[in-house]
DNA sequence: CTCCAGGGATGAT
DNA sequence: ATCATCCATGGA
């Protein structure tokens, strides 16, 4: 066990590990357990200070007796990995300049400062985010979680289990069936297909990094469980396109709500088009912190819309017609 | 266009 | 405690 410290200025690890963008760190005692990459870490904040204890032992497969294999070397000495994940080499001042000033910007800039974008591992995410269509960040947590425990390897820091998260080739070789113990639901073909599509090097992660942002997010998008917001994401978390801005449900409310009050009949394409010229080189930053901002701050909408719409066809309503019942 | 698939958390009642 | 709603892909 190694206890190392990372000088971490303009950061904020519990905002950044909450933020909806990565879902396997737990929260233990003043700090977090995870996994970067195939190494458990513990990791807490001290002011402008990262201290982290990784685990270097050997790696064993659970449940299943694999060969003994040596230690991979990693290149990267211990602190750099943290700096490197943490993604503590991003002006941070820079990009939180260059967010558009507006009274919307400015109040998630100010609840985010310390928020980073962090560099995940690309398969990871990818398969991460499969998950993740359809489904709450606490449940997308409890998939994650699941898929490590029944597939990845165990670990150990701080007296605290930790699951890598399991390789292409180790999900391509399990059954729908499996994966869908796993509460994935239909999402378990998608992320199968992909697996296997990975394992065979039918697809290559790390070579996509050279595609222009279009090339990629069009073949991103043509793996099965994959639209537009989850290639997104994906650029945006896995492949440090820190332009993509993903659009959810919470992200399309304050879009509506903030910035089209008067107007509801814009489209999500419509929607799309404007984030992308208004927020910048920087977009995906100003999406994180206004998604993270609206989750905590914000409310989710009011129920009562299927009643309404269920009400509307009742009553013989065509599209529109009951457009004065819609609320505000 | 609509509906559905799966399912635990969430909020309204 | 019960119950409807949430979530944002792909196919019918």
């Amino acid at each position: 066990m190694k206890l190392i410290e990372v000088p971490a200025v303009d950061f904020d690890l519990a905002i950044t590990l909450n933020s909806g963008q990565v879902f396997h760190w737990e929260k233990v005692g003043t700090g977090f357990c995870g996994a970067i990459g195939d190494r458990a870490v513990y990791v807490e904040q001290c002011g402008n200070v990262l201290r982290a204890k990784m685990e270097v032992g050997a790696l064993r497969r659970r449940g299943q007796q694999r060969e003994e294999m040596p230690r991979p070397t990693t290149t990267a000495t211990t602190p750099e990995l943290v700096h490197h994940y943490f993604a503590l080499d991003h002006p941070l001042a820079e990009i939180c300049a260059s967010f558009p000033r507006d009274p919307i910007m400015n109040a998630a800039r100010d609840f985010c400062q310390g928020l980073r974008i962090i560099r995940q591992p690309r398969w990871e995410c990818l398969a991460t985010f499969i998950c993740s269509s359809m489904k709450q960040v606490a449940h997308i947590r409890q998939i994650s979680r699941a898929l490590r425990q029944r597939f990845g390897e165990k670990k150990e820091v701080c007296g605290q289990e930790v699951f890598s998260f399991p390789p292409a080739d180790r999900l391509a070789e399990t059954t729908e069936n499996e994966l869908r113990k796993c509460g994935l639901g239909y999402r378990a073909e998608n992320l199968l297909t992909t697996a296997k599509r990975v394992a065979l090097r039918k697809v290559t992660l790390d070579s996509w990094n050279a595609l222009s942002d279009a090339e990629l997010r069009e073949q991103l998008c043509d793996l099965p469980g994959v639209g537009a917001k989850v290639a997104n994401c994906v650029m945006l978390f896995g492949y440090e396109r820190i332009k993509a801005f993903p659009i959810d449900i919470w992200i399309e409310r304050v879009l509506r709500e903030k910035y089209f009050p008067r107007n509801r009949k814009v489209t999500s394409a419509g929607l799309a088009e404007f984030a992308a010229n208004y927020f910048g080189a920087h977009g995906g930053y100003a999406q994180q912190y206004l998604f993270h901002h609206a989750r905590m701050t914000g409310k989710r909408r009011r129920q009562g819309r299927i009643r309404r719409c269920r009400a509307r066809r009742a009553l013989g309503m065509t599209q529109g017609a009951g457009c004065f019942i819609l609320p505000l």
